[in-house]
DNA sequence: TTGAAAGCGTTACCAG
DNA sequence: CTGGTAACGCTTTCAA
């Protein structure tokens, strides 16, 4: 592998010197600058990035921390973050956790020992105290997609669940529906968490209280994935919906908006939460601190046709 | 941030000791171990891996290239050659490319600089010697769900586009259809110009040609993203499918098993080649070699419900 | 305008 | 068993 030694000696020049063609920094001769640049296309050197971050502390790269890539609300939040980051000249390490507590310590480890930059996660388990310590080893950490325990060096890139919940509940009551149930995830995820709560308040608030599973005539799904999951048992048990059974998600992912789908879910713009979350940490790191910044959006609910009217 | 140095002068050793502790390797007093595992603990010391990834000349991490992640397959890929790469102890940097040319030169430059020990490419444009030019700087390469251009070097976890097109034409023809159109992404992919290519091959061995798409009873596509893209569209326009036009696609992703989908298509299993390409290359890494290696395997025709008689 | 040297945090070799 | 020293490949003073 050619280095810049190899390099220097071709030019017959001294390390710094090509050093220095690379940066484009310190004025260099135009003759000797040449003879460079020839040396590095004949060798086809590439500096080597491991050692240039050794040197100047910084690694320049990102870990994402992902549950599951194969939700495509996330699969949609790491590709908005790799290209923003890619954008910065940032490379962006992926691990996935499934919420796992020790997946999650052991990725949060690896990271660290790998000196990134810094974090963003889109998903944690329930009481994970992963950000602190990240953020407790000077790591910027920004949590996207949901919000966290309020550590005030955070940042978040969050929506409103409870408000989603509250939407999405209350155009279900209007619908006359009064048995309500909430479907969440195998783990158990922060934003899970919210979201239920969310909806056992907008439940409490109409007086009602979550029924089984069996007969609710209303379902509420934590995510997309989730919803269609159901809408393929329910259908598969030979009850329909929207006829027999409402059901909703949350996200909009691509498919929710099919025409064999149609599925009334809150809209969630992951996309634009990876930028968002790339940008805060850019801003960070340059200002070498810590995101310590929220900010939370208000999603829209998406009314389709996998919602109706209760039956009688 | 605490170094190697800090927790010698700590625990009143030299910086060697403390790394022949790490290490576990030479032999090392008990008394003294333990008095270097204390300084660590304090210390909440954690390895560099940059530099030991600069002494050692290998960084423990691999490069994983996909077109786009947001396809379920891709991201199925992604997700099974990163745990498998995890289990080894490497880290795997992602990177889109949208099968752009010059995108994904930016891109194996930028994973050739960070020295990546090897890279898992999941989909590439056609021309592309991408992986050539990893190739020749010593980089092993693996081509997962797609062959490539025959480089001896070039490992490969491949399936049979050619068969699977056959088999597609084959289920069909046999419902009578003769009037095929093939439909591909947007971006020219090297697995989706075989495709058609088997696809061209299948209609000729029947005697037939491609005709228009708004000819056509059967629309076959590359993959299932895209078929179910088109079962959206004939719908919206009025068609059912597949009463008057009959669709499949290739992948099997997990949506396409749904109840209100119930797509014809061909099972290809993303995880097991993520696993074996991560298997592959680890292999060849021990050896100190490229992969040199391609397997290719025959998928399963999956018949579903998008698939019917051909309308009279 | 150029180059020598120090140092980033490790590991490995070799003396002691 | 332990420690000194020399790399790994680069950037950055600081002199010349």
């Amino acid at each position: 592998m050619t280095t810049l030694v190899e390099v220097a000696r071709r030019a017959g020049v001294s390390k710094s010197t090509v050093s220095n063609v690379i940066q484009g920094s310190a004025a260099v001769a135009e003759a000797t600058r040449k003879r460079v640049e020839k040396a590095i296309r004949e060798t086809g050197y590439r500096p080597n990035a491991i050692a240039r971050s050794l040197r100047a502390r910084t690694s320049h790269s990102i870990g994402m921390i992902v549950p599951d890539l194969s939700n495509p609300f996330h699969a949609a939040l790491s590709v908005a973050v790799e290209r923003a980051a890619k954008r910065h000249g940032y490379a962006t390490l992926v691990a996935h956790t499934d919420c796992a507590p020790d997946i999650e310590i052991e990725v949060s480890r690896a990271l660290f020992e790998r000196r990134v930059d810094a974090v963003v996660i889109a998903g944690l388990s329930t009481g994970s105290d992963m950000p602190v310590s990240l953020l407790d080893n000077g790591i910027p950490v920004v949590l996207a997609s949901f919000g966290g325990p309020s550590d005030q060096r955070l940042g978040s890139v969050d929506h409103d669940d409870i408000a989603a919940m509250e939407s999405v509940v209350d155009h279900l009551f209007a619908l006359g529906h009064r048995k309500f149930t909430f479907v969440s995830q195998s783990y158990a995820e922060q934003s899970g968490e919210r979201r239920r709560q969310g909806f056992e308040l907008a439940l409490k608030r109409r007086g009602l209280v979550e029924v089984q599973r069996a007969q609710a005539t209303a379902v509420v799904a934590h995510n997309d994935l989730i919803a269609l999951d159901l809408i393929d048992e329910i259908e598969r048990g030979g009850r329909m919906v929207p006829q027999d059974v409402s059901v909703t998600g949350h996200d909009d992912i691509p498919l929710a908006a099919h025409s064999r789908i149609r599925l009334t879910t809150v809209r969630s713009d992951a996309t634009f939460m990876g930028e968002r979350a790339i940008e805060l940490v850019m801003r960070a790191m340059q200002a070498g601190g810590h995101v310590a910044h929220r900010e939370i959006y208000t999603n829209p609910l998406v009314v389709r046709h996998t919602t109706g009217a209760a039956p009688q």
